[in-house]
This record gives C-alpha cells, structure tokens and sequence, in this order.
DNA sequence: CGGTATCCACTGAGATACTG
DNA sequence: CAGTATCTCAGTGGATACCG
C-alpha cells in the first residue's frame, strides 16, 4: 500500500485523461486564459475545465490570476513549483513515443498512429 | 491532439489504479502467481486482476507462463521490454514523494502520510 | 487454481441552463 | 467572460456464481 501511495501520487494528479492536456498547452503557451484554454482543448467542457483547472490550482501546479474587471478575466499559468513537472511528463512522453513503436512493431499498422511529430518535444 | 497521443499512451498503460500496483509487485518479486498477486494486492478483484494482466500482456510488458498441470498453475512477469518502464516508473515515484512533502507544508498535517520509507526505491 | 460470465451499484463526465 | 448547478447516461469496477 505504502508503495502505491507515492506513485499513486503521481497518478491521481496526471490521471483523468485533461491534465495532461491542460498541462501541456500551459507549458507551451505560457499564461492563458480560461476561454483560450477552451479553444485549445476543442474536446473539453467547461465543467471539465473548471474542474481540473481548480484541482491543479489546489496541487500548486497551475496558478490563477482573477482580474476584477467587467467582463471578467482570468489567467492561468504554471507555477514556478509546476515546473517541476517537466521532466516527468517528457519521461512518459519519451515512454509513450518508444511504446507507439514498440506497438507497431508487434501488432503492425492497425494503431490510429496519424505519423505527426512529436510535439511534446515543444516542452523541451 | 497528437500531442496528447503521446503522452497519453503511457498515461494509459499506468493508468486504472491497479496496473501500477501489479507492475510494481512484479517488478520486486520476479516471477509470480496469479494467486499471490492475489493475496500481494489484497483489495483487488479476480476480475480486475486477470482484466489489467490482459492488458498489461497484450502490451509486451507482462509475460503470462501457463504451465499444463492439474491444477493449473500461471506465472507472470515482467518482459525484457517492460524492464524500460522501471525509470518511468521510477520518475513518477520521486515525483510523487516530493510532491506528497509539498503538499504537507503547504496545508499541514492532514495528509494520510504514514511517515514510510519511500519503498519503491526497491525497484532501484 | 485460474479464470469467465452475469448482474448491479456507483461514479465520471457530457449537455444544458443559469449567475455574478 | 468565467464559472456553477442539475440532470442524465455510459462505462468502470465490485460481488457472486460457475467452468476447465
């Protein structure tokens, strides 16, 4: 249990298939607002985005800048402590690029593998 | 969305709860039982177990053994290939311990930290 | 022993509508 | 614009029973 706990940590905070999203387009783009992380992410709700956004906000991953204007605006950006995550998103996407390969290799072309660069290298 | 792709390919495979658990075991005992990775990860279902070992092995990473007794006798354990999920793995865990401290100063105490030593660090 | 099949309860997440 | 509230449904996973 103790063991699963530390990588459970890990887990629970990259798991539910739009952090890594939202992570990534934050990474690369730098701030962004809640409206522009819409557009990005074509895909998610604004429940969704609410959601995660406040989960990474309570994590010290991402931070959130309120602008009291009318209309309102709000701004999101990584955390200097966020940055943190760099190296281990690259080390599962690095994982991930070798295993689409490794995949094909086994089971041939079938995979959904549209051939497209490797754009998380943008995280560098 | 490629972009995505990627990294959500390993998010796959870790994700689901239990797979980290059984590679995690795997990866420490060597070889294993269906029975002992049974009584190894106590909550988890038959069902379960058999349903993430599929996948796991359809994967390259789990090698299931079927030796032709009566009864039936099935080991598993990790691929040569799968041996490349160890420093992704291994990212993940020291990500999480960091992370699991991070949160402790930065909200206290609450955390059901058991104060354990990091023991993923047997994967070395 | 090592599963599969079936049924069921619960949760995650989409759609929609409303608010400050 | 940036959310929150509700309602709903599909899929995940637990419990149980049965098979080779």
């Amino acid at each position: 249990m103790t063991v699963y706990c530390k990588f459970g940590t890990a887990l629970d905070i990259l798991t539910g298939k739009w952090k890594s999203l939202i992570l990534l387009r934050l990474l690369n783009n730098g701030t962004m607002r809640f409206s522009e992380l819409q557009k990005a992410i074509p895909d998610i709700s604004k429940k969704m985005l609410a959601q995660q956004l406040k989960e990474l906000e309570y994590h010290d991953i991402v931070h959130r800048e309120v602008y009291a204007e009318i209309p309102p605006k709000v701004e999101y950006s990584i955390t200097e402590y966020g940055q943190l995550m760099k190296p281990v998103l690259q080390t599962m996407s690095d994982w991930g690029v070798g295993h689409m390969q490794h995949m094909q290799k086994l089971y041939g072309e079938e995979d959904e593998a549209e051939a497209n660069p490797s754009s998380l290298r943008k995280i560098e």
